[in-house]
DNA sequence: GCTCCCATTATGTCTATACATATAAAAAGC
DNA sequence: GCTTTTTATATGTATAGACATAATGGGAGC
């Protein structure tokens, strides 16, 4: 165990404890280094760590404080859905459904300020079997190229990450009852659940890509771990 | 704009612009310092932004290769709910339903290791209507202090973020179609869907508490927003 | 060809020092 | 009393050098 694990660890402790409780100003840096007989550098390291965590707040001149816990962080990773469904020991399919200009609704023309799109909408199997149904609009004024791709065997989502680069993400999660589409697609009845993801993709302001991934909710969820600094 | 601001932005060009492709080996942190004209330091600080943001992966001995990018990572906050509903303006409640010995399944039973458990069952109310069911199971082993607790004014989610330390976290999300107990509290009909967040917690191998959290679907949602390093 | 071991090497950590900068708190001005 | 300016200060960044440590790729032995 490294020094900066060691002080991480002990810092955690005093937290956990509330010998520093929630809103606790810490000593300074240069204290804390002299108390554990370390260099400033390393004290540091550890409560660049405990930052990241989310357990302490620093802010220059005013000190580093314990931070009030108001909720559970945790980091998830949405998968490319190929990768997913291979992970599990399945084979995996696509199929393209349909593609056409985007005759979007007044809120997708807002949110790419009225440029031209190309709407997408693809199936993905497992095993033979619907598992995730991609519904795409692409903005052409940013991905040209995206016009003349034909999207019949490489699914826009890969087609699109070998491409073009992103520089923000905005997902949302959410359940709702099976849209006709869905229904169709992923061949559920009307009075099933879907687990929707909606991401939103940007590149330094321009609105690149907007799709919503429909998954049937009994066989569908999403799992992230996260913890054990000590 | 500081010096390894100004090289990690110049890094992510490179990776962006395929200069440096995914599978490529960058150079050595050495070399980068020679060619950037800073100290290694700078260079490692520069890097270490990109990893974490999960652009690149390292590896001793072996160098610093770019991630042949497999999904979008995003890390999303799970608020304790009061703070949720009070964020969005309304007016918080919380009414306790029943506490009782926690007649388990068999999958809690070998959660818990055949510990005895507590089971609170409670709703958190945003102006007076329904918005989260919980339903949670207290391991009384490493808890005892939960036995004696009523429940009736707070919610176990923020006794229990007061009192236990906790090190490790496992939440899955899931869209369900609403139980009986959903209807019930939640008001809603047998064909409507509901947002499932499932948690369980422990400390050291401990396993501290288990809950599982519904909402009415079309009240909720979660949403995290990622990126722009550039 | 094969396994096992070891040297090499790129990343990881630590120290010590200097300077930069946001900002809270005190002082000055009105 | 209230606003503005100044100052002190804790965190943030940069440097340069030393040593630690995984793990790869090659060589020794079979």
């Amino acid at each position: 165990m490294h020094p900066y694990e060691t002080i991480r660890t002990e810092m955690l402790r005093r937290i956990n404890d509330q010998t520093w409780p929630a809103g606790h100003t810490l000593p300074r840096e240069d204290d804390l280094a002299e108390e554990f007989g370390v260099a400033r550098g390393t004290i540091r390291r550890a409560l660049s760590s405990l930052s990241e965590a989310g357990l302490i707040e620093r802010k220059r001149r005013a000190g580093t404080r314990v931070v009030d816990r108001r909720g559970h962080r945790s980091t998830l990773t949405i998968p490319i859905v190929r990768h997913e469904i291979e992970a599990r020991g399945a084979v995996y399919g696509y199929r393209r459904i349909c593609v056409d200009d985007g005759a979007s609704s007044p809120l997708d023309q807002a949110l790419f300020k009225g440029a031209p799109l190309r709407h997408v909408r693809c199936l993905h199997l497992s095993d033979g079997k619907p598992f995730q149904l991609e519904d795409r609009l692409i903005n052409l004024d940013t991905v040209p190229e995206a016009a003349d791709a034909p999207f019949d065997t490489v699914s826009p989502n890969e087609w699109l990450v070998q491409r073009a680069p992103y520089s923000f993400i905005r997902t949302a999660l959410r359940a709702e009852l099976a849209h006709a589409i869905d229904q169709t697609h992923l061949g559920l009845t009307e009075s099933e659940p879907v687990f929707v993801i909606e991401r939103q993709t940007r590149f330094r302001d321009s609105p690149l890509t907007s799709v919503r991934l429909s998954h049937a909710a009994s066989a569908f969820q999403i799992v992230t771990e996260s913890g054990d600094l000590v």
